[in-house]
RNA sequence: UGGCCUAUGGUGUAAUUGGUAACACAGCUGAUUUUGGUUCAGUCGUUCAAGGUUCGAGUCCUUGUAGGCCAACCA
C-alpha cells in the first residue's frame, strides 16, 4: 500500500480523532443511502467512493442503505440501476438495507413519543402549519393540537396508519420547539399520509416517515458509526441528535453526523431533478445517454470504474464550494484508458488517397503494435493496398512547416507502413478534394529495417485501406451544456445553456479487426481519442462512442 | 436584517494540528517519439481584508468582507 503519506482529509480526520478517544475500530461502520428515484451521477460517485472508501481503509462494514421513505417519487427501476452501479464501480455493500425495513421500530418509537409528551397529531392544512411556522427572524406559534391528550394522540395516530383519513388531513409532529432559531426544530413533521403502492411494503402502510425522522434512527438501527452527507444537511443534524437523543441506549454505537461539500463538475449539472428533466423533455435519449453525468452515462461513454474511483480520489472531499473542472475527469479516463486501450486506426472524415505507384491488386498484411505501453508487446495484422482513406484534415495542398501532415510535394508516414509523397490532387466542381494521388517509397516499410525504413519524416498518418475497410457508426459528443456552471444561474434557466451540438454522428471507416467487436470494449482510435463499442451495436452495424479526444496540442496551436 | 457553514495559485485538495505553503490538473518551454498521444525535464502562479496573541500564524482571537445553506406533508 502506497497509502502510508498521503494526507487525510477532515472525515479521517474527525475518524482518526475519534479512534484517539477510545472509539473501537472494530464499531466502525458506514453507509451510502441513496434514495431510488433516480440514476446515480457523478456526485453520487464521490460519496461512494468516500464511504466504501473509509470501510475498505478500515476494514469496516458499508450497508447500502435505499433511503425509501416516499413511495411518491421511488420505483423499484432505480433500486436495479443504483445496486448495479455500485457494484460496477467495485465495491461491495456488507447489508442491503432499506429504510422501509424500519418501518415497525420507527412507529413502534413513535408511539413512545407520544406516550412521553413529545409528539402529537397536527390536523391543520399544510398552509396552515406553514404560517405557524414563523421565519428565520420571527419564532413561530404553536399549534392548536399541539397539547391533544396522549390518548387521542394515540388514537389518531393508529387511524392514520390504518388508512381512515386521506392524505393530507393529519400529520405527526415532534414536539420540540416553535421558537427555535433553527427552523428545523419547529415541530417537525414525522409522519405523513400518503396512500400510494410502496416499491417494497405495496400497500401495507399508509403512513411514511419523513427523512428526518427516519435516517439517523436508521443509522442507528444499523450501529452505523459516522454518518456522511452533504452540507445542505448541516442544519439537520440538530433533529438528527435530537431523534437520536429520545432512543439513545448508552450501550450502543450512537451515529455521528457530518457534512461535506458536494462536488460541483463544471458544463454539467447533478440535480435529480433536473437530470430527469433532461431525459423526460428527450434533450438526452435516456438517463444512460453517454453525455449525461451518471454514472450509467459515464459508463456507456466508455469511462471505466477506475478512471472514476481515480477521479473521485484526486479531488478529494472538503467542506467549501467547488466547481471541478471536467478536464480533470476527462484526464482521469485518458490516464486510465492509455494503459488499457488498444490502438487501432480508424478515419472519421475520410477522403481517397491512391498511391499511384503501388501494384493494382496487390495487397500487403503489415504488422502493428497493439499498445506501446504494454511491458510485453503484441501485435496485430493490418492490411494495406493501392487505395486508402486518410482523414481529410491531414491533408492540404499548401501548408507551412508546422503542419506536420500531407502536402503536395510533401512526404509523411502511414503508420506501420509506407512513407508516401503526395503528388497531386483531384477535385469535383465544388472544388471538393475526392482523390489525392501519390507515390510511395518502396523500400520504407515499417520494421523492416531498411535504411529508407529508418528515414524520419515529420508526419504519421494513421489509415484504412478501402478495400478491407468496416464501414461503422461514430457518435461524437461535445459538453451538454456550453456554460460552466449551467443551474449556477439565478436569473437564467439551466435549460438555456444546453449546448444544440452536443451529438455528432458520423460514419467513418475502420480496420477490419474490428469486425467483431463487442459492446463496451475499449479502443483507442490512434491520433483521434478513445471510443467504446455502444450497445446499439448489432450483427450488422457497429456504433462507438467517443470517450474523450486524445490530448491535442496541434488543435491548440491551431486555434491560436 | 435570526441561525448555521465556508474562505489557500486559473481549478481541486494538502500542510506533521502554532514551525520553510505543497501535490495533481490546466497553462507555458524544451527533449524524446513511426500517435502533434505517451514519457521526461523545466517553468508560471497561492493563504479574503484589517487588527491582535506569539520568538513565530494559512492554522488561535476580534472585527469586517464575500459566498453558500435554512421557512416542502422532498431527500
Amino acid at each position: 500500500m502506497s497509502e502510508e503519506k498521503k494526507s487525510l482529509n477532515f472525515i479521517e480526520h474527525i475518524i482518526e480523532e475519534d479512534l484517539r478517544n477510545g472509539f473501537s475500530t472494530d464499531h466502525l461502520r458506514f453507509r451510502f443511502p441513496p434514495e431510488p428515484n433516480g440514476y446515480l451521477h457523478i456526485g453520487h460517485a464521490s460519496s461512494i467512493c468516500l464511504n466504501f472508501g473509509l470501510g475498505l481503509k478500515y476494514d469496516a462494514p458499508v450497508n447500502l442503505r435505499f433511503d425509501d421513505t416516499n413511495p411518491e417519487k421511488e420505483e423499484q427501476e432505480y433500486v436495479d440501476a443504483i445496486k448495479r452501479d455500485v457494484e460496477w464501480l467495485g465495491f461491495k455493500w456488507a447489508h442491503e438495507c432499506y429504510a422501509s425495513d424500519y418501518f415497525p421500530d420507527l412507529y413502534k418509537w413513535a408511539v413512545e413519543f407520544i406516550k412521553a409528551g413529545k409528539a402529537y397529531v397536527d390536523s391543520q392544512s399544510s398552509d396552515e402549519m406553514a404560517k405557524q411556522k414563523g421565519t428565520p427572524t420571527v419564532p413561530g406559534t404553536d399549534s392548536p393540537f399541539r397539547n391533544r391528550s396522549v390518548d387521542e394522540n394515540l388514537d389518531l395516530l393508529e387511524r392514520m396508519k390504518n388508512g381512515e383519513f386521506e392524505a393530507g388531513s393529519h400529520v405527526l409532529r415532534a414536539k420540540i420547539d416553535m421558537a427555535s432559531s433553527n427552523m428545523l426544530m419547529r415541530d417537525p413533521i414525522m409522519y405523513r399520509i400518503i396512500h400510494k403502492y410502496h416499491h417494497r411494503t405495496a400497500n401495507n402502510w399508509c403512513i411514511y416517515p419523513m427523512y428526518d425522522w427516519a435516517h439517523g434512527e436508521s443509522d442507528y438501527l444499523e450501529q452505523v458509526s459516522h454518518s456522511f452527507c452533504t452540507l445542505e444537511f448541516a442544519m439537520h443534524r440538530e433533529l438528527y441528535d435530537w431523534f437520536l437523543d429520545q432512543v439513545y441506549d448508552i450501550e450502543k454505537v450512537r451515529p455521528k453526523q457530518r457534512e461535506f461539500a458536494r462536488r460541483n463538475l463544471s458544463h454539467t449539472i447533478v440535480s435529480k431533478r433536473k437530470l430527469l428533466k433532461l431525459v423526460q423533455e428527450k434533450f438526452v435519449t435516456a438517463w444512460d445517454d453517454p453525455r449525461m453525468p451518471t454514472i450509467s452515462g459515464l459508463r456507456r461513454r466508455g469511462y471505466t470504474p477506475d478512471s472514476i474511483r481515480n477521479f473521485a480520489d484526486t479531488i478529494g472531499i472538503a467542506k467549501r464550494d467547488n466547481l471541478i473542472d471536467v478536464s480533470l475527469l476527462e484526464y482521469c479516463v485518458r490516464e486510465d484508458l492509455n494503459k488499457k486501450a488498444a490502438r487501432v486506426m480508424a478515419v472519421l472524415d475520410p477522403v481517397k488517397v491512391i498511391i499511384t505507384n503501388y501494384p493494382e491488386g496487390q495487397e500487403e498484411w503489415l504488422d502493428a503494435e497493439n499498445n506501446p505501453e504494454e511491458e510485453v508487446m503484441t501485435y496485430r495484422k493490418v492490411p494495406f493496398s493501392r487505395e486508402i482513406y486518410i482523414e481529410r484534415e491531414d491533408f492540404r495542398e499548401e501548408a507551412n512547416r508546422k503542419f506536420f501532415r500531407l502536402k503536395l510535394g510533401g512526404e509523411v508516414r502511414l503508420k506501420n507502413a509506407y512513407i508516401i509523397k503526395a503528388e497531386s490532387c483531384v477535385k469535383d466542381a465544388d472544388g471538393t478534394i475526392t482523390e489525392i494521388h501519390c507515390t510511395y517509397d518502396v523500400d520504407s516499410k515499417s520494421g523492416s529495417g531498411t535504411e529508407a525504413s529508418m528515414r524520419k519524416v515529420k508526419g504519421t498518418l494513421h489509415w484504412v485501406s478501402v478495400a478491407h475497410a468496416e464501414q461503422v457508426e461514430v457518435r461524437l459528443y461535445d459538453r451538454l451544456f456550453n456554460d460552466a456552471a449551467p443551474d449556477s444561474h439565478k436569473e437564467v434557466d439551466f435549460l438555456e445553456f444546453i449546448n444544440p451540438d452536443s451529438l455528432n454522428v458520423v460514419k467513418g471507416f475502420v480496420e477490419p479487426s474490428l469486425k467483431n467487436v463487442k459492446e463496451g470494449e475499449t479502443f483507442q482510435f490512434q491520433r483521434l481519442g478513445y471510443f467504446c463499442v455502444d450497445k446499439d451495436t448489432s450483427e450488422n452495424s457497429i456504433v462507438f462512442n467517443k470517450t474523450v479526444s486524445l490530448r491535442d496540442t496541434w488543435a491548440k496551436l491551431e486555434s491560436k
